[in-house]
DNA sequence: TTGTTTGCAAACCTTTTGCACGTTA
DNA sequence: TAACGTGCAAAAGGTTTGCAAACAA
């Protein structure tokens, strides 16, 4: 599920330009860090934890402390531009928000813990029935089906 | 009591016995913090905290501690009699899984936390499919949609 | 009796926060 | 220069674990 079609891999590249204009149009500065960790967003193919995201920055040298990462993702969920997931490890992992709406849902194995992506458009069309005729204001929904991966096997 | 109503009432009976039974049959002895905390999930309406069962606990005299309370709930998962439901707020909720496979799914609002559950047969036809065509072999799902409650509007 | 369960307290781990310093606009 | 961003260390939760006493079978 990794190359997926030519207008996916548009939406990709597309983040880091998108979510730093979105930082840049909220008055926000522009610091080493947090330039950083968006970068680290920008070219993970999926969702990635506070610890993962600090530890791939350290290996490359950077001084980075935790914190900022936390205060990053912090912002960035905030503002919408990434989502966060729960893989059911207590663990919160994030991934870019792509701008075009397109998103995936997450295969979790129970065995190893690996994550894998995947996407179905009648299951999106599902839910959206489902949100317009709940009394809830439908924003978002996340799905997680649980499993033993085919290296488990 | 109409049918529908009086099959669904039965299921929810069901797993205290079914549960209890699961257990014995597993080895396992029966105390006394065991059994409340059971009793408290088989009256759950939907998903609980650890903290908010162990203080619904406290709240009616139980000396209960805590640890029993996450000792309990971890074997309970490990058998599959309680799902676990992840809302988004770093917290773990557990509700029991019942024996007749019927489930439901969750809405959470992002301003209050409030949660609440839903079933959608179309839903859970679209995730079956979805099953199938994977790579995982899949033993379960969870889905969250995310919003604003009617309270909060 | 014998191994399981329990409550308490301490440990653990992820995440958040206070603060002084560095940096950006 | 005036805010904002950053790193460090400490604090704050939620969750897990060590242990000795209580308990079920």
């Amino acid at each position: 599920m990794a190359e997926r079609d030519h207008a996916h891999q548009h939406a990709t590249d597309a983040w880091l330009p998108h979510a730093t204009l979105a930082l840049r149009s909220a008055g926000t500065r522009s610091g080493g860090a947090r330039s950083a960790i968006l970068a680290e967003l920008a070219a993970q193919t999926c969702c990635a934890s506070a610890q993962e995201i600090h530890t791939r920055l350290r290996d490359t040298g950077s001084t980075i402390g935790i914190a900022s990462v936390y205060r990053t993702l912090e912002l960035l969920h905030g503002m919408g531009l990434v989502t966060r997931v729960d893989t059911g490890d207590g663990v919160a992992r994030f991934e870019p928000t792509h701008p075009g709406g397109e998103h995936h849902h997450h295969l979790v194995c129970t065995r190893c813990g690996a994550v894998e992506a995947f996407h179905d458009d009648a299951l999106e069309e599902a839910i959206h029935r489902v949100a317009e005729r709940v009394e809830f204001e439908v924003t978002g929904h996340d799905i997680a089906l649980r499993g033993i991966c085919s290296a488990c096997r």
